[in-house]
DNA sequence: AGGGGGACCTGTGCGC
DNA sequence: TGCGCACAGGTCCCCC
């Protein structure tokens, strides 16, 4: 998926169209993705208001006039694309095979006549993504996530703590969203990098300086990510089809075979697995 | 209870 | 060119 910072990306993209507006017609075209569609999701989202759209970890949180939340999770391959006019788009420029959802949102009045309002398709292929809809209080799948990374809940000790009682390697610990919520392969794989510790350490064996460099680098590599617009990967395009450049900046992530990008540690960059996922990490500089 | 592996899907890129 | 396999940003569920 878009990780936290394509996720912002997309939020950013999403609230000028989305924010103060009616759901004016909401369109499914299967019955789930993920899951199931709630009940009654279009019933639910007609005629109802987005207030505002905000971000936790990589879910897009919309609060609704109705007093409901719409959560939208992009899963590995969900994007959002803008179009105007009516579904199908009639503008060739993507393949509406996997468009499932489509929201068409009210009109400024004072720019746009009827024929130009917005549309918010959601596409994705591989359909892992999902929507839920929650009463208020309820938290549906967000209930487990562990801090917000670059808030100022989540710190060197805040880390260590966490880790303290956890014996798996801390690439799978960074993974785990109930320890710090947001971070996916990527950028734990460029986090661990930039505090030069291996991902196969054991997580209780992190001291209390690692984390705090850890931690430190988790922030520095999200908030760098976001300020380019998200990195741009296969199926990630920001919702204008903007292309953001973070991809350049891969340190490591799929840089199996390249030269360790510090020019004194002389390593290679291998690729192991764990869990069942690619680590990518210099073995000479992380330890 | 924590952790690992498989499942859920489609698309792409590679080697033969 | 075509086929088959490996692999892909995430999460959930089952089993040890």
């Amino acid at each position: 998926m878009p990780e936290l910072p394509e996720v912002e990306t997309v939020r950013r993209g999403l609230a000028p169209v989305m924010e103060g507006r009616r759901f004016e017609h909401v369109q499914l075209n299967r019955a789930d993705i993920r899951f199931p569609f709630p009940d009654d999701f279009i019933g639910r989202l007609q005629g109802a208001v987005l207030e505002r759209l905000s971000r936790r970890a990589k879910f897009l949180v919309a609060e609704l006039s109705s007093g409901e939340t719409l959560l939208m999770h992009l899963g590995m391959s969900g994007r959002f694309v803008i179009e105007t006019g009516s579904w199908p788009p009639d503008s060739g420029t993507h393949n509406p095979k996997h468009d499932h959802v489509v929201f068409t949102m009210s009109g400024d009045d004072k720019t746009m006549s009827g024929k130009d309002r917005p549309l918010i398709i959601y596409n994705d292929p591989r359909r892992f993504g999902f929507m839920e809809l929650l009463k208020a209080g309820d938290k549906g799948r967000m209930a487990e996530l562990g801090p917000e990374p670059l808030s100022n809940s989540f710190s060197g000790p805040v880390l260590h703590a966490a880790l303290r009682a956890k014996k798996a390697p801390i690439k799978s610990a960074l993974l785990d969203q109930r320890i710090v919520a947001g971070l996916g392969n990527i950028y734990v794989c460029e986090a661990l990098y930039g505090a030069h510790i291996s991902p196969l350490r054991l997580s209780n064996t992190l001291s209390e300086d690692e984390c705090e460099f850890l931690s430190a680098d988790i922030k520095s590599t999200l908030a760098l990510a976001i300020e380019a617009g998200g990195s741009t990967l296969k199926d990630f395009a920001a919702v204008d089809g903007a292309l953001g450049y973070f991809q350049h900046r891969f340190k490591v992530y799929d840089q199996k075979g390249k030269a360790c990008p510090d020019k004194h540690c002389g390593g290679t960059i291998s690729r192991i697995k764990q869990s069942g996922r690619s680590s990518f990490y210099c073995d000479m500089c992380q330890k």
